[in-house]
DNA sequence: CTATTTTTAGATCAATTGTTCTAAATTTGA
DNA sequence: TCAAATTTAGAACAATTGATCTAAAAATAG
Protein backbone atom coordinates (compact mmCIF):
# COMPACT_ATOMS: atom_id res chain seq x y z
CA UNK A 1 0.00 0.00 0.00
CA UNK A 2 3.05 2.26 0.43
CA UNK A 3 2.98 4.10 -2.89
CA UNK A 4 6.55 5.32 -2.66
CA UNK A 5 7.93 1.81 -2.16
CA UNK A 6 5.66 0.58 -4.92
CA UNK A 7 6.99 3.18 -7.33
CA UNK A 8 10.56 2.08 -6.61
CA UNK A 9 9.65 -1.59 -7.06
CA UNK A 10 7.82 -0.99 -10.33
CA UNK A 11 10.52 1.33 -11.65
CA UNK A 12 13.21 -1.26 -10.90
CA UNK A 13 11.24 -3.92 -12.74
CA UNK A 14 10.65 -1.73 -15.80
CA UNK A 15 14.18 -0.32 -15.91
CA UNK A 16 15.63 -3.82 -15.66
CA UNK A 17 13.49 -5.18 -18.47
CA UNK A 18 13.25 -2.24 -20.84
CA UNK A 19 16.17 0.03 -20.11
CA UNK A 20 16.49 3.34 -18.38
CA UNK A 21 16.02 5.49 -21.45
CA UNK A 22 12.86 3.98 -22.86
CA UNK A 23 10.99 4.03 -19.55
CA UNK A 24 9.44 7.35 -18.49
CA UNK A 25 7.62 8.39 -15.36
CA UNK A 26 4.35 7.97 -17.26
CA UNK A 27 5.21 4.34 -18.04
CA UNK A 28 5.85 3.62 -14.39
CA UNK A 29 2.61 5.29 -13.32
CA UNK A 30 0.63 3.47 -16.01
CA UNK A 31 2.06 0.09 -14.99
CA UNK A 32 1.02 0.80 -11.39
CA UNK A 33 -2.37 2.16 -12.36
CA UNK A 34 -1.77 5.51 -10.70
CA UNK A 35 -1.73 8.99 -12.20
CA UNK A 36 1.43 10.76 -13.36
CA UNK A 37 0.55 13.54 -10.93
CA UNK A 38 0.58 11.09 -8.05
CA UNK A 39 3.95 9.69 -9.04
CA UNK A 40 5.45 13.16 -9.17
CA UNK A 41 4.00 13.93 -5.78
CA UNK A 42 6.26 11.23 -4.35
CA UNK A 43 9.25 11.92 -6.63
CA UNK A 44 9.31 15.50 -7.88
CA UNK A 45 11.96 14.55 -10.40
CA UNK A 46 12.13 11.21 -12.16
CA UNK A 47 15.89 11.07 -11.62
CA UNK A 48 15.26 10.85 -7.88
CA UNK A 49 13.83 7.39 -8.47
CA UNK A 50 17.04 6.32 -10.16
CA UNK A 51 19.13 7.92 -7.44
CA UNK A 52 17.18 6.16 -4.70
CA UNK A 53 17.57 2.80 -6.41
CA UNK A 54 21.29 3.42 -6.75
CA UNK A 55 21.48 4.19 -3.04
CA UNK A 56 19.74 0.91 -2.27
CA UNK A 57 22.34 -0.90 -4.34
CA UNK A 58 25.25 0.94 -2.73
CA UNK A 59 23.88 0.21 0.74
CA UNK A 60 23.58 -3.46 -0.17
CA UNK A 61 27.23 -3.56 -1.21
CA UNK A 62 28.30 -1.82 1.96
CA UNK A 63 26.56 -4.51 3.94
CA UNK A 64 28.33 -7.25 2.00
CA UNK A 65 31.72 -5.66 2.53
CA UNK A 66 31.07 -5.14 6.25
CA UNK A 67 30.24 -8.80 6.57
CA UNK A 68 33.40 -9.76 4.71
CA UNK A 69 35.55 -7.62 6.98
CA UNK A 70 34.28 -9.44 10.06
CA UNK A 71 35.58 -12.75 8.75
CA UNK A 72 39.17 -13.51 9.74
CA UNK A 73 41.12 -15.10 8.26
CA UNK A 74 39.82 -14.70 4.71
CA UNK A 75 39.94 -17.90 2.71
CA UNK A 76 39.21 -18.70 -0.90
CA UNK A 77 35.79 -20.00 0.11
CA UNK A 78 34.77 -16.77 1.82
CA UNK A 79 35.95 -14.85 -1.24
CA UNK A 80 33.93 -17.13 -3.47
CA UNK A 81 30.88 -16.64 -1.28
CA UNK A 82 31.33 -12.87 -1.35
CA UNK A 83 31.65 -13.01 -5.12
CA UNK A 84 28.37 -14.86 -5.56
CA UNK A 85 26.50 -12.52 -3.22
CA UNK A 86 27.87 -9.53 -5.08
CA UNK A 87 26.74 -10.95 -8.40
CA UNK A 88 23.27 -11.60 -7.01
CA UNK A 89 22.96 -8.06 -5.73
CA UNK A 90 24.20 -6.60 -9.01
CA UNK A 91 21.72 -8.74 -10.93
CA UNK A 92 18.86 -7.40 -8.85
CA UNK A 93 19.79 -3.83 -9.80
CA UNK A 94 21.12 -4.73 -13.22
CA UNK A 95 19.72 -1.72 -15.08
CA UNK A 96 22.24 0.45 -13.22
CA UNK A 97 25.16 -1.58 -14.56
CA UNK A 98 23.66 -1.93 -18.02
CA UNK A 99 23.35 1.84 -18.30
CA UNK A 100 26.10 2.96 -15.96
CA UNK A 101 27.63 5.68 -18.11
CA UNK A 102 24.21 7.00 -19.15
CA UNK A 103 23.06 7.18 -15.56
CA UNK A 104 26.24 8.82 -14.32
CA UNK A 105 25.77 11.50 -16.97
CA UNK A 106 22.12 11.95 -16.12
CA UNK A 107 22.50 11.93 -12.33
CA UNK A 108 25.82 13.57 -11.44
CA UNK A 109 25.37 12.73 -7.74
CA UNK A 110 25.70 9.06 -8.66
CA UNK A 111 28.94 9.70 -10.54
CA UNK A 112 30.45 11.44 -7.53
CA UNK A 113 29.31 8.77 -5.12
CA UNK A 114 30.62 5.95 -7.31
CA UNK A 115 34.01 7.60 -7.60
CA UNK A 116 34.35 7.88 -3.82
CA UNK A 117 33.25 4.27 -3.50
CA UNK A 118 35.90 2.92 -5.89
CA UNK A 119 38.57 4.79 -3.94
CA UNK A 120 37.47 3.07 -0.73
CA UNK A 121 37.13 -0.35 -2.35
CA UNK A 122 40.60 -0.15 -3.84
CA UNK A 123 42.18 0.04 -0.41
CA UNK A 124 40.01 -2.78 0.89
CA UNK A 125 41.12 -5.03 -1.96
CA UNK A 126 44.78 -4.46 -1.18
CA UNK A 127 44.20 -5.40 2.45
CA UNK A 128 42.50 -8.62 1.40
CA UNK A 129 45.27 -9.36 -1.11
CA UNK A 130 47.76 -8.96 1.71
CA UNK A 131 45.86 -11.38 3.93
CA UNK A 132 45.66 -13.95 1.15
CA UNK A 133 49.36 -13.63 0.40
CA UNK A 134 50.18 -14.10 4.08
CA UNK A 135 47.96 -17.17 4.15
CA UNK A 136 49.89 -18.74 1.27
CA UNK A 137 46.88 -18.55 -1.05
CA UNK A 138 48.03 -15.75 -3.36
CA UNK A 139 51.47 -15.79 -4.95
CA UNK A 140 54.08 -13.41 -3.61
CA UNK A 141 56.41 -13.38 -6.60
CA UNK A 142 54.47 -11.01 -8.87
CA UNK A 143 55.47 -7.35 -9.18
CA UNK A 144 53.29 -4.87 -7.29
CA UNK A 145 52.06 -3.27 -10.53
CA UNK A 146 50.40 -6.57 -11.48
CA UNK A 147 48.24 -6.42 -8.36
CA UNK A 148 47.33 -2.82 -9.03
CA UNK A 149 46.14 -3.76 -12.49
CA UNK A 150 44.20 -6.67 -11.06
CA UNK A 151 42.14 -4.28 -8.96
CA UNK A 152 41.13 -2.33 -12.08
CA UNK A 153 40.31 -5.62 -13.78
CA UNK A 154 38.08 -6.60 -10.89
CA UNK A 155 36.24 -3.28 -11.09
CA UNK A 156 35.68 -3.52 -14.83
CA UNK A 157 34.60 -7.15 -14.64
CA UNK A 158 32.34 -6.45 -11.67
CA UNK A 159 30.71 -3.45 -13.28
CA UNK A 160 30.24 -4.84 -16.77
CA UNK A 161 29.71 -8.60 -16.67
CA UNK A 162 26.00 -7.81 -16.90
CA UNK A 163 26.55 -5.76 -20.04
CA UNK A 164 28.54 -8.60 -21.54
CA UNK A 165 25.70 -10.97 -20.73
CA UNK A 166 23.22 -8.58 -22.32
CA UNK A 167 25.29 -8.29 -25.50
CA UNK A 168 26.07 -11.98 -25.91
CA UNK A 169 24.64 -14.82 -23.87
CA UNK A 170 21.60 -13.21 -22.30
CA UNK A 171 21.58 -15.76 -19.53
CA UNK A 172 18.90 -15.18 -16.93
CA UNK A 173 18.95 -15.06 -13.16
CA UNK A 174 20.77 -17.91 -11.46
CA UNK A 175 22.14 -19.18 -14.77
CA UNK A 176 23.92 -15.90 -15.39
CA UNK A 177 25.23 -15.77 -11.84
CA UNK A 178 26.57 -19.31 -12.06
CA UNK A 179 28.30 -18.65 -15.37
CA UNK A 180 29.94 -15.40 -14.37
CA UNK A 181 30.96 -16.55 -10.90
CA UNK A 182 32.95 -19.28 -12.64
CA UNK A 183 34.64 -16.63 -14.74
CA UNK A 184 35.47 -14.66 -11.61
CA UNK A 185 37.00 -17.76 -10.02
CA UNK A 186 39.02 -18.44 -13.16
CA UNK A 187 40.16 -14.84 -13.11
CA UNK A 188 41.93 -15.41 -9.79
CA UNK A 189 43.32 -18.85 -10.63
CA UNK A 190 46.61 -17.69 -12.19
CA UNK A 191 47.29 -15.55 -9.10
CA UNK A 192 47.09 -18.51 -6.72
CA UNK A 193 50.03 -20.45 -5.34
CA UNK A 194 50.39 -23.95 -6.83
CA UNK A 195 49.00 -25.50 -3.64
CA UNK A 196 45.94 -23.24 -3.70
CA UNK A 197 45.47 -24.02 -7.40
CA UNK A 198 45.53 -27.73 -6.61
CA UNK A 199 42.96 -27.27 -3.86
CA UNK A 200 40.71 -25.33 -6.24
CA UNK A 201 40.84 -28.01 -8.92
CA UNK A 202 39.05 -30.50 -6.67
CA UNK B 1 32.19 19.50 -49.09
CA UNK B 2 30.72 15.97 -48.92
CA UNK B 3 27.75 16.58 -46.64
CA UNK B 4 27.24 12.93 -45.82
CA UNK B 5 30.80 12.45 -44.64
CA UNK B 6 30.56 15.71 -42.74
CA UNK B 7 27.43 14.53 -40.92
CA UNK B 8 29.21 11.36 -39.84
CA UNK B 9 32.25 13.31 -38.67
CA UNK B 10 30.19 15.82 -36.72
CA UNK B 11 27.94 13.15 -35.24
CA UNK B 12 30.98 11.16 -34.05
CA UNK B 13 32.41 14.25 -32.40
CA UNK B 14 29.15 15.14 -30.65
CA UNK B 15 28.30 11.57 -29.62
CA UNK B 16 31.80 11.13 -28.19
CA UNK B 17 31.68 14.30 -26.17
CA UNK B 18 28.04 14.45 -25.11
CA UNK B 19 26.66 10.95 -25.31
CA UNK B 20 24.34 9.23 -27.71
CA UNK B 21 21.14 10.04 -25.88
CA UNK B 22 21.53 13.77 -25.43
CA UNK B 23 22.50 14.43 -29.05
CA UNK B 24 19.66 14.62 -31.58
CA UNK B 25 19.65 15.04 -35.34
CA UNK B 26 18.89 18.72 -34.80
CA UNK B 27 22.01 19.16 -32.68
CA UNK B 28 24.17 17.64 -35.39
CA UNK B 29 22.59 19.81 -38.08
CA UNK B 30 22.95 22.95 -35.95
CA UNK B 31 26.62 22.24 -35.23
CA UNK B 32 27.22 21.87 -38.98
CA UNK B 33 25.13 24.90 -39.87
CA UNK B 34 22.78 22.93 -42.12
CA UNK B 35 19.03 22.44 -41.87
CA UNK B 36 17.40 19.43 -40.19
CA UNK B 37 15.69 18.73 -43.50
CA UNK B 38 19.04 18.47 -45.23
CA UNK B 39 20.39 16.09 -42.62
CA UNK B 40 17.39 13.83 -43.02
CA UNK B 41 17.81 13.89 -46.76
CA UNK B 42 21.13 12.10 -46.28
CA UNK B 43 20.03 9.90 -43.37
CA UNK B 44 16.29 9.25 -43.39
CA UNK B 45 16.55 7.88 -39.87
CA UNK B 46 18.95 9.16 -37.23
CA UNK B 47 19.81 5.61 -36.22
CA UNK B 48 21.38 5.09 -39.64
CA UNK B 49 24.10 7.50 -38.61
CA UNK B 50 24.88 5.37 -35.56
CA UNK B 51 24.77 2.21 -37.62
CA UNK B 52 27.16 3.62 -40.20
CA UNK B 53 29.61 4.72 -37.52
CA UNK B 54 29.44 1.24 -35.98
CA UNK B 55 30.20 -0.27 -39.38
CA UNK B 56 33.25 1.96 -39.72
CA UNK B 57 34.45 0.71 -36.33
CA UNK B 58 33.82 -2.94 -37.19
CA UNK B 59 35.62 -2.56 -40.50
CA UNK B 60 38.58 -1.01 -38.69
CA UNK B 61 38.78 -3.99 -36.35
CA UNK B 62 38.57 -6.42 -39.23
CA UNK B 63 41.55 -4.68 -40.80
CA UNK B 64 43.54 -4.96 -37.58
CA UNK B 65 42.78 -8.65 -37.22
CA UNK B 66 43.63 -9.35 -40.86
CA UNK B 67 46.99 -7.68 -40.32
CA UNK B 68 47.60 -9.74 -37.20
CA UNK B 69 46.82 -12.98 -38.99
CA UNK B 70 49.49 -12.27 -41.61
CA UNK B 71 52.20 -12.14 -38.93
CA UNK B 72 53.78 -15.52 -38.17
CA UNK B 73 54.92 -16.39 -35.63
CA UNK B 74 52.98 -14.22 -33.18
CA UNK B 75 55.17 -12.84 -30.41
CA UNK B 76 54.38 -10.83 -27.29
CA UNK B 77 55.47 -7.69 -29.11
CA UNK B 78 53.04 -8.18 -31.99
CA UNK B 79 50.29 -8.83 -29.48
CA UNK B 80 51.23 -5.67 -27.59
CA UNK B 81 51.18 -3.71 -30.83
CA UNK B 82 47.79 -5.14 -31.78
CA UNK B 83 46.50 -4.23 -28.34
CA UNK B 84 47.55 -0.58 -28.63
CA UNK B 85 46.08 -0.24 -32.11
CA UNK B 86 42.81 -1.75 -30.89
CA UNK B 87 42.66 0.70 -28.00
CA UNK B 88 43.30 3.61 -30.35
CA UNK B 89 40.54 2.53 -32.68
CA UNK B 90 38.12 2.02 -29.80
CA UNK B 91 38.96 5.43 -28.43
CA UNK B 92 38.15 7.04 -31.77
CA UNK B 93 34.65 5.52 -31.68
CA UNK B 94 34.35 5.59 -27.90
CA UNK B 95 30.69 6.63 -27.77
CA UNK B 96 29.79 3.18 -29.08
CA UNK B 97 31.52 1.49 -26.15
CA UNK B 98 30.30 4.02 -23.62
CA UNK B 99 26.70 3.35 -24.67
CA UNK B 100 26.97 -0.17 -25.98
CA UNK B 101 23.88 -1.64 -24.36
CA UNK B 102 21.79 1.43 -25.19
CA UNK B 103 22.86 1.33 -28.80
CA UNK B 104 22.29 -2.39 -29.16
CA UNK B 105 18.74 -1.87 -27.86
CA UNK B 106 18.15 1.08 -30.17
CA UNK B 107 19.69 -0.45 -33.30
CA UNK B 108 19.01 -4.20 -33.29
CA UNK B 109 21.14 -4.69 -36.41
CA UNK B 110 24.18 -3.72 -34.36
CA UNK B 111 23.36 -6.27 -31.69
CA UNK B 112 23.14 -9.04 -34.26
CA UNK B 113 26.34 -8.02 -35.96
CA UNK B 114 28.24 -7.77 -32.68
CA UNK B 115 27.12 -11.22 -31.63
CA UNK B 116 28.37 -12.77 -34.86
CA UNK B 117 31.62 -10.88 -34.45
CA UNK B 118 32.30 -12.20 -30.94
CA UNK B 119 31.74 -15.73 -32.16
CA UNK B 120 34.40 -15.27 -34.85
CA UNK B 121 36.83 -13.51 -32.52
CA UNK B 122 36.57 -16.28 -29.94
CA UNK B 123 37.96 -18.82 -32.39
CA UNK B 124 40.71 -16.46 -33.47
CA UNK B 125 41.81 -15.99 -29.88
CA UNK B 126 42.12 -19.73 -29.31
CA UNK B 127 44.29 -20.06 -32.39
CA UNK B 128 46.60 -17.31 -31.14
CA UNK B 129 46.68 -18.85 -27.66
CA UNK B 130 47.78 -22.12 -29.28
CA UNK B 131 50.56 -20.39 -31.18
CA UNK B 132 51.80 -18.64 -28.04
CA UNK B 133 51.76 -21.88 -26.07
CA UNK B 134 53.71 -23.63 -28.81
CA UNK B 135 56.23 -20.78 -28.77
CA UNK B 136 56.82 -21.22 -25.04
CA UNK B 137 55.31 -17.82 -24.25
CA UNK B 138 52.04 -18.93 -22.66
CA UNK B 139 51.96 -21.56 -19.93
CA UNK B 140 50.68 -25.01 -20.84
CA UNK B 141 49.83 -26.20 -17.32
CA UNK B 142 46.51 -24.39 -16.82
CA UNK B 143 43.18 -26.23 -17.31
CA UNK B 144 41.35 -25.48 -20.56
CA UNK B 145 38.47 -23.80 -18.71
CA UNK B 146 40.86 -21.09 -17.51
CA UNK B 147 41.63 -20.14 -21.10
CA UNK B 148 37.96 -20.08 -21.98
CA UNK B 149 37.29 -17.67 -19.15
CA UNK B 150 40.23 -15.56 -20.25
CA UNK B 151 38.56 -15.00 -23.61
CA UNK B 152 35.44 -13.64 -21.91
CA UNK B 153 37.64 -11.46 -19.71
CA UNK B 154 39.35 -10.05 -22.79
CA UNK B 155 35.99 -9.22 -24.36
CA UNK B 156 34.69 -7.50 -21.24
CA UNK B 157 37.90 -5.57 -20.69
CA UNK B 158 38.09 -4.63 -24.38
CA UNK B 159 34.52 -3.47 -24.54
CA UNK B 160 34.36 -1.59 -21.27
CA UNK B 161 37.75 -0.11 -20.40
CA UNK B 162 36.42 3.13 -21.86
CA UNK B 163 33.41 3.04 -19.56
CA UNK B 164 35.70 2.46 -16.60
CA UNK B 165 37.77 5.44 -17.67
CA UNK B 166 34.64 7.56 -18.00
CA UNK B 167 33.45 6.57 -14.53
CA UNK B 168 36.76 6.97 -12.73
CA UNK B 169 39.92 8.44 -14.19
CA UNK B 170 38.63 10.30 -17.23
CA UNK B 171 42.03 10.14 -18.85
CA UNK B 172 42.11 11.62 -22.32
CA UNK B 173 43.48 10.37 -25.61
CA UNK B 174 46.98 8.97 -25.51
CA UNK B 175 47.05 9.09 -21.71
CA UNK B 176 44.07 6.76 -21.49
CA UNK B 177 45.51 4.44 -24.11
CA UNK B 178 48.86 4.26 -22.31
CA UNK B 179 47.22 3.52 -18.96
CA UNK B 180 44.88 0.83 -20.21
CA UNK B 181 47.40 -0.85 -22.48
CA UNK B 182 49.50 -1.37 -19.35
CA UNK B 183 46.50 -2.99 -17.69
CA UNK B 184 46.05 -5.25 -20.69
CA UNK B 185 49.70 -6.29 -20.51
CA UNK B 186 49.39 -6.96 -16.79
CA UNK B 187 46.30 -9.01 -17.50
CA UNK B 188 48.35 -11.49 -19.53
CA UNK B 189 51.36 -11.55 -17.21
CA UNK B 190 50.17 -14.39 -14.94
CA UNK B 191 49.52 -16.54 -18.00
CA UNK B 192 53.11 -16.28 -19.25
CA UNK B 193 55.83 -18.85 -18.71
CA UNK B 194 58.50 -17.75 -16.19
CA UNK B 195 60.95 -17.03 -19.03
CA UNK B 196 58.40 -14.86 -20.86
CA UNK B 197 57.63 -13.09 -17.58
CA UNK B 198 61.31 -12.35 -17.10
CA UNK B 199 61.59 -10.98 -20.63
CA UNK B 200 58.59 -8.74 -20.05
CA UNK B 201 60.00 -7.31 -16.82
CA UNK B 202 62.88 -5.67 -18.74
C1' DC C 1 22.06 27.03 -72.69
C1' DT C 2 18.62 24.42 -70.72
C1' DA C 3 16.33 20.59 -68.80
C1' DT C 4 16.84 17.35 -65.23
C1' DT C 5 18.56 15.70 -61.04
C1' DT C 6 20.44 16.49 -56.60
C1' DT C 7 20.80 19.09 -52.60
C1' DT C 8 19.20 22.34 -49.45
C1' DA C 9 16.28 25.37 -46.17
C1' DG C 10 12.65 25.85 -43.44
C1' DA C 11 7.96 25.12 -42.10
C1' DT C 12 5.20 21.74 -40.20
C1' DC C 13 3.28 17.53 -37.92
C1' DA C 14 2.03 14.41 -34.42
C1' DA C 15 3.90 12.28 -30.45
C1' DT C 16 6.14 12.37 -26.19
C1' DT C 17 8.42 14.26 -22.35
C1' DG C 18 9.10 16.15 -17.46
C1' DT C 19 6.79 18.82 -14.67
C1' DT C 20 3.20 21.82 -12.59
C1' DC C 21 -1.33 22.96 -11.24
C1' DT C 22 -5.98 22.49 -9.36
C1' DA C 23 -9.34 20.32 -7.18
C1' DA C 24 -11.20 16.25 -5.32
C1' DA C 25 -10.75 12.32 -2.34
C1' DT C 26 -8.84 10.11 1.49
C1' DT C 27 -6.50 9.66 5.79
C1' DT C 28 -5.08 11.42 10.17
C1' DG C 29 -5.30 13.30 14.71
C1' DA C 30 -7.24 15.75 18.51
C1' DT D 1 -16.64 14.37 14.81
C1' DC D 2 -14.50 17.43 12.00
C1' DA D 3 -10.72 20.30 10.69
C1' DA D 4 -6.21 19.80 8.87
C1' DA D 5 -2.90 17.34 6.39
C1' DT D 6 -1.83 13.97 3.01
C1' DT D 7 -2.57 11.65 -1.13
C1' DT D 8 -4.57 11.25 -5.47
C1' DA D 9 -6.45 12.05 -10.42
C1' DG D 10 -6.29 14.27 -14.41
C1' DA D 11 -5.85 18.35 -17.12
C1' DA D 12 -2.54 21.38 -18.81
C1' DC D 13 1.92 23.50 -20.43
C1' DA D 14 6.03 24.39 -22.78
C1' DA D 15 9.79 22.10 -24.85
C1' DT D 16 11.66 18.71 -27.73
C1' DT D 17 11.79 14.97 -30.76
C1' DG D 18 12.04 12.22 -35.33
C1' DA D 19 10.32 12.65 -39.44
C1' DT D 20 7.87 14.58 -43.59
C1' DC D 21 6.68 17.94 -46.97
C1' DT D 22 7.24 21.80 -50.21
C1' DA D 23 9.61 24.77 -52.74
C1' DA D 24 13.78 27.02 -53.81
C1' DA D 25 18.61 26.74 -54.95
C1' DA D 26 22.52 24.46 -56.84
C1' DA D 27 24.86 21.10 -59.49
C1' DT D 28 24.99 18.14 -63.47
C1' DA D 29 24.58 16.51 -68.07
C1' DG D 30 23.48 16.55 -72.87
Amino acid sequence: MDTRTNILRTALELYNSQGVNTITSRHIAAKMGISPGNLHYHFRQTDEIIKTLYEQLAAGFDDLVSELELINPVTLDTLQDFSVRSLELAYKYRFIFLHFVEISLRVPAIRKDYYALTQRREKEFFIIFGQLKAAGIFRTDFPESIWESLVTQIFIMGDFWLSNNELTGKLRGSQAIKHYSKIFSAMFYPYLTPSAQARMAE
